[in-house]
DNA sequence: TAATAACCCAGCGTC
DNA sequence: GACGCGGGGTTATTAT
């Protein structure tokens, strides 16, 4: 491509590559993978650290940002076939050690790349560390508008769409220059093969340069997220997806196969309950359950879904319980069983099966993935296997979590933020009641107790009185409800299904103003938030992480509504994600120094690490401080985080200090 | 016409 | 409020 402007080389001499890296402080790079010979026919291989190898390197160097007057692009063949034997590759391990010196861990380059994260995990395997300032284009391009009113998602952020979106260029797809075999098949010296590497380091390098003029003329604060938190964020999300985290297989197997029995005896007591064979399917949500329940048995549709159709969820079913108490109790049992067996199935198809299938055959870990700009609220979403929703407790007798495992001579350490939302609603509200709580170490959840049911706060804290666990489990649930955008009815929805507490609607809203009146300026802020929001149509995090508002002035009522939840919802979700990321990239700038600690998991408010057993008193402090450091300037109110370890990730304890 | 793929919808797990 | 996953059910597409 752009053939008068950019030259694209071969090399193979460490001299040539030594060369052209002379004065070079901007760099952009990009692998190309193939599987290693044990995994040549697994197709995805090429793309995990732990089955792929890198078959070549293609850089892009320029003395500074601005500088690109005859911009070159070279690639370095490192794992080719080399059939005839001529030749063909570099030297893979002197120009890993040249590359390393002079680019990957040199503090004065930036280094550049599309989906920097990739890159990262195949270094992390070759023992190379990325070292900031660091620069992910991926990262840039999900933080820019693909239209005003809305950015760019994952699906539009490929480095061909990109070109093609931002350049006008039409650029052959891996798929066209490699077909159906490995990168590693292609002759290193054949011009399309050059052309092909060379081009994506030179587009990581156009896009640097088009993604910050783009932030300097539309989004500034973006610029900064990009540069100080998402591109060091990529190397910390690298570190966790390489490890992965180990799976006690023979455990998942066992619960996954008494799972299987009990639900086959679950299949047969329903049968026999019956009054005729119902297709139940895996998860009791089929037709002719429905046709069973409403029209063969006569029950009463009590809840519709979304679009009117008759709804057996746990609520649903929770209702026809209470209903069948009063007018049909022969048919409890067959209600209870429906809802026992689709809870069983949830636990071994998602979480057992599914995690079993998710098994690495090298590391024998999951190795989650990591979509650090998943959400729209900076948070990061999880997938394949999704490590966030894993069940928090037991789930029939099963603690999932306890089939993730720390390595022998390791012990896992889970860090969490305490209340991290509330915190920063005190931060965004300035409201001093709850300020004065996390300033004086108050119990927030004692206040809001007293604050709802108008008692005073000894009340609220007197554990013998017979009303505390409920009073206390309604607070707490407000209190989590409270920047989720609260209404009496989710109130009442939530703490009769979570609690177990029948509630009226009345009682919920007198709650509510309760609440408003005793955090004086929550309401008054929420009120703020969306009449700025309505007026520009997109809200901003503490770090001005945007998020836009589409349809937050359209003419129905419920879209309006939606986006008015988020417009409150977003400072609070998004600048909790700002304050955990900024973390991890204080942590990522200790991790190398500190190799016995080794991040593993992230879940939204909390990190879970693997640390060497012999090094907990070294490592926990230092992790606790980091994370607990006041996160920027402005932020004045204290945070404060909780750890807990152990061998099992579902049966973790406190820390008992240094030993 | 039958098999397969693609898509949407419900339901449910987490913070 | 923010997500991802496995399953059911329907519709569109493909092969025969």
């Amino acid at each position: 491509m752009n053939s008068q402007q950019t030259q694209y080389r071969l090399v193979t001499e460490l001299a040539e590559l030594d060369a052209y890296l002379a004065g070079a402080t901007v760099v952009a790079f990009d692998f190309e993978t193939a599987p290693q010979p044990a995994w040549q026919d697994d197709g995805t291989a090429a793309l995990d650290p732990h089955r792929g190898i890198i078959v070549g390197i293609s850089l892009t160097v320029t003395p500074t940002m601005n500088e690109n007057n005859g911009l070159q692009a070279i690639y370095i063949p490192l794992g080719h076939h080399d059939l005839a034997g001529t030749g063909l590759n570099a030297d893979a391990g002197a120009v890993l050690a040249l590359l390393r010196q002079r680019v990957f861990e040199n503090p004065a380059v930036t280094k550049i790349a599309h989906n920097l994260g990739f890159e990262a995990k195949f270094l992390l395997v070759q023992g190379i560390t990325l070292v900031p300032p660091v620069y992910d284009t991926m990262a840039g391009a999900l933080l820019m508008y693909k239209e005003e009113g809305h950015f760019r998602r994952l699906a539009d952020v490929g480095l061909k769409t990109l070109a093609r979106d931002w350049l006008g260029l039409t650029l052959p797809s891996f798929v066209d220059v490699v077909g159906i075999g490995s990168f590693a098949d292609l002759d290193p010296r054949d011009p399309a093969t050059i052309a092909y590497a060379c081009s994506d380091a030179e587009l990581a390098w156009r896009c640097y340069k088009l993604e910050n003029d783009w932030f300097q003329t539309h989004i500034p604060a973006h610029q900064r997220l990009v540069h100080a938190i998402e591109s060091p964020v990529a190397l910390f999300t690298a570190r966790m997806e390489q490890r992965g985290f180990l799976v006690d297989r023979p455990g998942l197997m066992a619960a996954a196969a008494a799972a299987e029995a009990q639900l086959a005896q679950y299949l047969s007591n329903l049968e026999t309950m019956g009054r005729r064979p119902v297709q139940v399917g895996k998860n009791a949500a089929t037709n002719d359950l429905k046709a069973y329940l409403f029209a063969d048995l006569g029950l009463p549709v009590l809840k519709q879904t979304d679009t009117g159709k008759p709804s057996v969820d746990a609520e649903a079913i929770l209702g026809l319980r209470d209903y069948c108490r009063d007018h049909a109790p022969e048919q409890l049992p067959y209600l209870e069983a429906i809802s026992a067996y689709r809870g069983l199935a949830k636990l071994h198809k998602t979480y057992l099966l599914g995690l079993a299938a998710k098994i690495n055959p090298v590391s024998g870990a999951i190795h989650t993935q990591f979509f650090q700009l998943g959400a729209e609220t900076g948070r990061f979403t999880s997938a394949h296997p999704n490590c966030q929703n894993l069940p928090a407790g037991p789930l029939y007798g099963v603690n999932v979590r306890d089939f993730l495992i720390a390595r022998p001579g390791y012990t896992l350490v889970a860090v969490d933020y305490s209340q991290i939302e509330l915190r920063i609603g005190a931060w965004f509200t300035r409201d001093p009641n709850l300020l004065a709580v996390y300033r004086e170490g108050g119990d927030i959840h004692a206040v809001t107790t007293a604050a709802v049911y108008g008692i005073t706060l000894a009340a609220a804290q007197d554990s013998s009185d017979p009303d505390y666990k409920a009073r206390r489990t309604v607070a707490k649930n407000i209190n989590f409800g409270i920047f989720y955008g609260l209404y009496p009815k989710g109130l009442r929805d939530i703490l009769r299904l979570k609690a177990g507490q029948n509630l009226s609607l009345e009682a919920c809203e007198a709650m509510i103003f309760n609440l408003k009146r005793t955090y004086p300026e929550l309401g008054p802020w929420q009120e703020q938030v969306k009449t700025a929001a309505r007026y520009r149509e997109t809200v901003d995090t503490a770090l001005g992480r945007r998020r836009c508002l589409p349809g937050i002035n359209a003419p129905e009522e419920g879209l309006q509504g939606h986006f008015e939840r988020a417009a409150l919802n977003h400072p609070i979700q998004g600048t909790a994600a700002d304050i955990l990321k900024l973390a991890m990239v204080r942590l990522e700038a200790g991790l190398t120094a500190r190799p016995f600690i080794r991040p593993l998991l992230t879940v939204h408010d909390e990190i879970v690490f693997e640390v060497e057993t012999a090094q907990l008193g070294d490592a926990i402090p230092w992790i606790v401080a980091v994370m607990a450091a006041p996160p920027f300037a402005a932020f004045d109110v204290p945070l404060a985080v909780e750890v807990t370890v152990g061998q099992r990730y579902g049966t973790l304890g406190a820390w008992a200090g240094a030993e």
